[in-house]
DNA sequence: CAGCATCCTTTTTGATACTG
DNA sequence: CAGTATCAAAAAGGATGCTG
């Protein structure tokens, strides 16, 4: 699908419709929900069923609890997942998706499988463009591979 | 059919597979590169064609040249985009996807179009969620609508 | 188990000023 | 026009300790 105006992808749902360009910070307003470091891990990992904080932790590996409550609420806040609290002894509390949370299993996997599949591209291509420019910055430093950048 | 580990879509890379936590790193390593808060914007901007810094600048609202420029950089860094520079007196440089960051596109308008589409849901989602949650802490300031999470 | 609060460190981001 | 450098503000993230 070679350059044309995509952009055009407006449904005629919203009735606040503001402007044209506009499109775009409401593509990054809702982005920035969905398109921090965890959300979509969390979604991903929802889709395949119900789990209970624990759980949720043990699935995403590097994800702090902190960050994990912290993304749990913001996605629930946006009722894309539901908080059920049982009234039991040791506490159980099940994290699921909602309809309009399951919507975003489809992008979510696809963003996903790009992420997998170009993976190894990725990396190398970031390889070449960090050896051409260390090259430039530092010509007699041959062997040295320790950049961080980010 | 509870947290099992489906959607495996393993490529021919690590020889380390304990289980599918391991695509979660993947995702979330490369995620970080093309989910930070203008990335895919700018993917989604060059998908309608070739642009210059400028015009890419016009065409994302509320992106300052230092956000542009340092994105474009890190998508140039790992093979999305490329940057032309023509030698001519008022430079002019062309960003354009490459073949690979042309396979993010239809991911990244998917994603985009579904926030375009739930945008209502979710901010009336939000909505719903602070005003019950204004209640709890401030039963007596019924009028009150400042709320600055995130 | 679930989850909030606090403290502290690392990143990210935006303004501004300055080259080619 | 394109782009870098610097600085300060803000946000994100992590560790830990404390409730229910």
């Amino acid at each position: 699908m070679p350059a044309a105006q995509p952009r055009e992808s407006r449904s005629e749902y919203e009735g606040a419709c503001r402007e044209h360009g506009d499109s775009g910070a409401v593509i990054r307003e809702v982005l920035e929900r969905v398109g921090d470091k965890w959300s979509l891990l969390v979604i991903d990992t929802l889709a395949a069923g119900v789990l209970r904080l624990s759980e949720l932790q043990k699935h995403i590996p590097g994800i702090s609890q902190r960050m994990l409550t912290r993304t749990l609420r913001l996605l629930e806040r946006d009722g894309l997942i539901t908080r059920t609290v049982h009234p039991e002894v040791p506490p159980r509390v099940e994290y699921a998706l909602t309809s309009v949370g399951r919507t975003l299993i489809v992008p979510a996997q696809e963003l996903a499988g790009w992420a997998v599949e170009h993976q190894a591209a990725i990396l190398s291509a970031r390889e070449a463009y960090d050896a051409a420019h260390e090259e430039i910055n530092k010509p007699e430093n041959p062997g040295l591979d320790s950049r961080h950048m980010k």
